[in-house]
DNA sequence: TCCTCCCATTAGACCGATTTAATTATACAC
DNA sequence: GTGTATAATTAAATCGGTCTAATGGGAGGA
């Protein structure tokens, strides 16, 4: 299982170590027989490239890393994906962590990263995240670009879905087909979305002059577990809400279940809205009403702007918001008469 | 951002850079206040361990290739987590690709991985693959564990789900409802989990004595999109079927809410049974029969296996199966009578 | 023939940690 | 004081490409 080096190529070839190096990487300074003969050699022998000692010499590993706060939520395994094309193409590799919203795992993770020379990093900070917390990397001098979720006060790239502008629109046509009594549903408390979705919330609310039910949120898992666990306590509450606006599709497919369960019809006997647009939204029974923001754009906008950074873009942090567009569909229903 | 390294902690510690080396690591070789005192300086100066140079010199990386087919499928999401748990615990990094399905990115992939001196890679082929195409790996030496799907053929490492077990358990239960026009929906067509399901369920028909619709199986995308996209074909079918095993539960979601938008109530008109037991699918109304086989099984038996491959385990290849349970839930009806 | 210029090739230092074999310091016995 | 064993430390080679500066060889001009 010995590994074949540059070093006997050269010398399989009749050549240096030097001229193959320069030849297997298509350098103009070698002669083009010359870079034929020590190609074909390669190949015969098998050699295999070793990335680990050009990574020492040449400080940089062509690696990028990517830390989720939560892969299982599907808009980040569709985020992920246009990362990881984006990557691929590039001939880079990707060191991949889900931290899965422990800050502890998440640091260990930066701190593996580093060791590793990640050339760059794409983190999805968790909700305790502190603006020290990523000192290291800062300290590392490590570019890094936060997705889906900033820190607030902190100054750095990111990019993410328009969550305030969302919400609020949702909630305007909610209170324009008649609905009063509202609630937020689900989402990790004190992450930026979730806190954002619930700032846009509470403004069309007040806007509209519209008392707030209490409690006017309730927080969960993000998962459709996690929407299904809640619907007992909003059908407890005095007056019932009549619609909801829920923290991702998933939240609100396991809500429609729960109220489907309880023979509350969504789409007719109550209005939800969903954030995300997953593929199955539109499939759903009834079709889920949803803040789209295609996951492929805030993946491949934030792989963009690291990768800028990487060719040493020097300007100051990027905030980027992916647009957050409500698409109607019959699970957002007007207000039943009474 | 000049990063600091072994010589300079040394120099400030007034000790030779070997002694820092042994230091760091905790080596008995080295007195306890000297230890002390470098790794005081170290912390002092920011040191980050420089772990591209120690890979070069111990040729070995401690790191990981994990190459999913298809990771939008919540099945392998949740085996990734295991995966990810056990490989963190050990301070290993996960290098990470997702060929979705094509041959091609799959081969760049375990190229890259070689390249980059992964210690060993867990790898679930695409529908292609041959032995041929994973020669490489075997030349190279390099450990790998084929996850989900194996090769037929190829005798090599594998943990999967007990595939034609699960699928004759279910369509056994099936007839004894009293079903008899059953059919078995979704799935890559030639890959080895779809090729064994379709063969317990096939068997099961025959040994009772049943015959085959036809066609008796159709093929679609893994996913809620898929099992949707193959409603109308199969309500087509003369005489019409009564009862449905699906790829997976995700195909069985898609199929159920095509089967409702056509006015036919799945756990009442149509027996349907899925395969994996997503977390939701308890929720789903009617909550979903299937054949439970737990991702993080699969996961951190793939990876302990190939763990133990890399402590030098030299045995021969090692075929695990996870066992299918089936779980009886309100979709799997009996027929109705007619 | 000699000199210059240019192109192709190469020697050798380098990246930063690891480890072997050697050296120095310390302890203890005789 | 000498010798031996043991503990602590270190010099230097090493891992496998990369790249700069130097070398060699051939063409062309005078």
């Amino acid at each position: 299982m010995k590994k074949v080096k540059l070093s006997e190529i050269a010398l399989a070839a009749g050549v240096s170590r030097a001229t193959v190096s320069l030849a297997l990487r298509g350098s103009p300074l070698i002669a083009k027989p010359t870079a034929e003969r020590v190609r074909a050699v390669a190949e015969r022998l098998g050699y295999v490239y070793n990335r680990t000692a050009a990574a020492l010499r040449n400080r940089k590993t062509h690696t990028i890393g990517l830390v989720e706060a939560n892969f299982k939520n599907p808009f980040f395994a569709a985020m992920s994906e246009s990362v990881e094309r984006e990557i691929e193409q590039r001939g880079k590799a990707l060191l991949f962590v889900d931290s899965a919203e422990s800050l502890q795992r998440q640091q260990k993770a930066i701190q593996l990263m580093l060791e590793h020379g990640v050339d760059g990093i794409l983190l999805c900070p968790v909700r305790q995240t502190t603006q020290e917390d990523l000192g290291i990397l800062v300290k590392a001098g490590v570019p890094f670009v936060l997705f889906s979720r900033y820190i607030p006060g902190f100054n750095t790239d990111y990019v993410g879905a328009a969550n305030v502008e969302g919400a609020y629109q949702a909630v305007r046509k909610m209170i324009e087909l008649g609905h009063r009594r509202i609630i937020f549903i689900g989402g990790e408390p004190y992450t930026s979305p979730w806190f954002d979705r619930v700032k846009g919330f509470k403004r069309a609310m007040e806007e509209s002059g519209i008392e707030l039910p209490s409690p006017w949120y309730v927080c969960s898992e993000v998962s459709v577990a996690g929407g299904a666990s809640r619907v007992d306590e909003v059908l407890q509450m005095r007056p019932v809400p009549t619609a909801a606006l829920c923290y991702s599709d998933t939240v609100a497919f396991g809500f429609m279940l729960g109220l489907e369960r309880r023979g509350i019809h969504p789409g007719r006997d109550f209005a939800v809205v969903g954030f995300d647009d997953l593929p199955e939204s539109r499939l759903w029974r009834p079709p889920l009403a949803t803040l789209a923001c295609p996951p492929s754009k805030v993946g491949s906008m934030a792989i963009r702007m690291l990768l800028e950074r990487l060719d040493g873009e020097e300007g100051p942090p990027r905030r980027v918001e992916i647009q957050s567009e409500l698409v109607q569909r019959d699970s957002l229903c007007p207000m039943w008469n009474t």
